[in-house]
DNA sequence: GCCTTTGTTGTACGTTCGTACAATAGGGGC
DNA sequence: GCCCCTATTGTACGAACGTACAACAAAGGC
């Protein structure tokens, strides 16, 4: 009979912040923010609920730095293919429409942690700040891309135009991803994205490829 | 010295409802929904906090009521204009637009309230029930209008079409509504009507005014 | 193999939560 | 003007919350 079972492991706190990050997120996608207790959280992540505060001074730093990580996950599964000039320009934005409106992005689980978070940016100055640099990370992203199309398009363009229409491609996407995710049996991923693709490339006056091509997923 | 000053006054049952409700969503509002107890609701309202479970079975009724009762002012306010056959098409629209994409439905505390209503919407039948009604109506609002639009514009269309389309122009509008409440000061009302109108419009095939026509309020 | 470091646990405390219930009092019906 | 109904109040209770702190133990340095 061994006896030298140890009672637990000791983690480095950059690996065991991470878990507890992941539990945090997992406990809200599945029981709400009222439910991210720092006992449920730490049962999630399967260590003693004191633990938590030898890792976060607070309960509002976890929140804090959970929404800070939810959000990086969330602008680098969307955005991934932006940035990749390998490809032809109408290819990457209709990557970035289908990984955006596809699960994991769009998904009921992940716009319930994102309400969650959203509800405490005003009372929170470092949530408004982590809220603010991710909007414009998305968009500044975007850009690019949106400049790069009028280009192509031999559309004349300034600086005012891009970002008169980032902002609409980004209301479409936000818009069919919040209703997406909301009602995923009445608009299941296939219809957003034919949705999107119809509209962004109308707002973009490319041309729309009438049969889809076949994107790696 | 009069003595004869009442302590309280007793109000109907439905008056003094609507008056918690109203309560429950300036304090959602101003605080988030976790400060939304029923101690500071009451206090909000100006009565003991016992009240409450005199006028609502539990908690989670109240919570059903105001969410119920912001949903259908939000739509009210946005989509009043929707069905005034008086005037013309392009008016109605523009004037929805101008309706939703203002305040009061856009503004960060609405956008508190209906965030903190949206993570309890996956734990509630009731309120599931209540987020699919709103929806299925504000969608319901705009698809004659869609209908409308194609057919003046002499465009061949089906029932496909048109939700396909209501489904676009739906999240356009909620993707502005939703980072015009979060960004006022980098999204002003005018910017993102202007971008409504332009990208609605396209969607539509309609005419797109040049001068923005004098719309009443 | 011991020692130091510190990640980890367990217990305890004060506060606030939603709920329950008996007592009080406003106000319309008669 | 009295009486009944019930809207309203005040107090109390158990549960769960975030936090604080002392004791324990795993794991690397020597």
């Amino acid at each position: 009979m061994s006896e030298n079972k140890p009672k637990f492991r000791r983690e480095s706190p950059e690996l065991r912040r991470e878990q507890l990050i992941e539990a945090t997120l997992r406990v809200i996608a599945r029981k709400g923010v009222s439910a991210a207790t720092v006992r449920e959280i730490s049962a999630e992540a399967g260590v003693a609920f004191s633990l938590i505060r030898h890792h976060f001074k607070t309960k509002e730093d976890l929140m804090c730095a959970a929404y800070a990580y939810h959000m990086q996950k969330m602008a680098q599964l969307s955005l991934s293919s932006a940035t990749d000039q390998t490809r032809p320009l109408a290819d990457r934005l209709r990557q970035c429409i289908k990984d955006t409106l596809s699960p994991p992005v769009t998904n009921g689980a992940a716009l319930q942690v994102w309400a969650g978070f959203i509800q405490m940016v005003p009372h929170d100055a470092r949530m408004k700040q982590i809220h603010r640099d991710t909007y414009l990370g998305f968009r500044d992203t975007l850009e690019p891309l949106i400049a790069e199309a009028l280009t192509a398009n031999k559309t004349p363009w300034d600086p005012r135009l891009v970002e008169h229409k980032a902002i609409a491609c980004n209301a479409v996407l936000d818009g069919l991803w919040l209703e997406g995710s909301m009602l995923p049996d009445m608009l299941p991923a296939a219809r957003l994205i034919e949705v999107a693709e119809t509209t962004l490339f109308a707002i973009l006056d490319l041309p729309l490829a009438t049969a889809p091509i076949d994107i790696p997923t």
